[in-house]
DNA sequence: TCATCATGTAACATTTATTGTTACATGAAA
DNA sequence: TTTCATGTAACAATAAATGTTACATGATGA
């Protein structure tokens, strides 16, 4: 399987997003994930259905966040992009006949179980806002050596 | 990305190699994991060079396990398999000029350490000697109504 | 009204990693 | 010396994310 990059790509515009203050298109928004636009709408129409962003067709459209940052945690954006599958292993079979396999599958659910439910912890700690906050630390750690804060590739 | 289920595969072999207690071959355990023997072959090799197993070849020959099943966790055996990725979900770039995606990388990277370090510990903690005495509980809470340890698909 | 901009979405192609398969070499046992 | 079994390279199949094309829909502005 491919590495599943979208919480990752969605949090980077969604930040952006916030930044910019006004619509920005999904083409806007793909040049800074470097990827195309489609990709985005499609990962945009989950957090649309969640009500945490808006979109405008027409001149002067594009997506907006109508949410508040200070409201919202990585967690409900993972949530919003279909909560996709944590872990990169798993079992070959659920429900096996076989008590050996049984024995293997429950001591591997219990430790992947523990890890997930700390990652979906860590991520509810953390809201869009404190991610913002962040990005201005390093904003002003910078100060000099940028003109502005538009992306960089 | 497909599944990787080679962890969970290769203790479900292990297990029923210390339970036989004898050779079993490629062909054998493949069955077992409903999978083809150069797939055994192929992730039993990396068990072979950290010394758990031996491979035996021509009449007679097969798999047998030769470390101490006590001594050993599920740790062991997954770096023995070579420590594959452990999340399906990651970033799009390493090393990003953008400051925006920079703190996103930074908030995401500490949660998914804590997690995985926390997966590792707990598979640190299960020895292949705790599976084979969960299994041998699994199998007396079912006497009466199986015969022998034999795998069942 | 109509041309243009932008989203919405289906359908299909590409990519990347695991998994499956074939082929052939090597070595051990009967 | 035949048969069994591993060792490994090379390649095919599969699955899931990502990339792309095509076309419909709706909004804006001239």
């Amino acid at each position: 399987m491919k590495h599943d990059s979208r919480l990752s790509g969605v949090l980077h515009v969604l930040l952006h997003m916030i930044e910019a203050g006004k619509p920005i298109t999904s083409e806007g928004l793909a040049e800074m994930m470097s990827t195309h636009p489609v990709v985005v709408r499609r990962i945009m129409a989950g957090l649309r259905d969640a009500g945490f962003v808006h979109s405008e067709k027409g001149h002067g459209g594009g997506w907006t966040v109508i949410c508040d940052p200070a409201s919202v945690t990585l967690d409900d954006i993972y949530a919003a992009i279909g909560s996709p599958p944590v872990f990169a292993l798993g079992h070959r079979s659920e429900n096996p006949a076989c008590l050996v396999e049984q024995a293997v599958n429950a001591s591997l659910e219990t430790a992947f179980r523990d890890a997930e439910q700390l990652l979906l912890e860590r991520l509810r700690t953390v809201t869009l806002a404190a991610l913002a906050a962040d990005f201005h630390q390093r904003y002003l750690a910078k100060r000099g050596t940028r003109k502005d804060i538009s992306h960089a590739v």
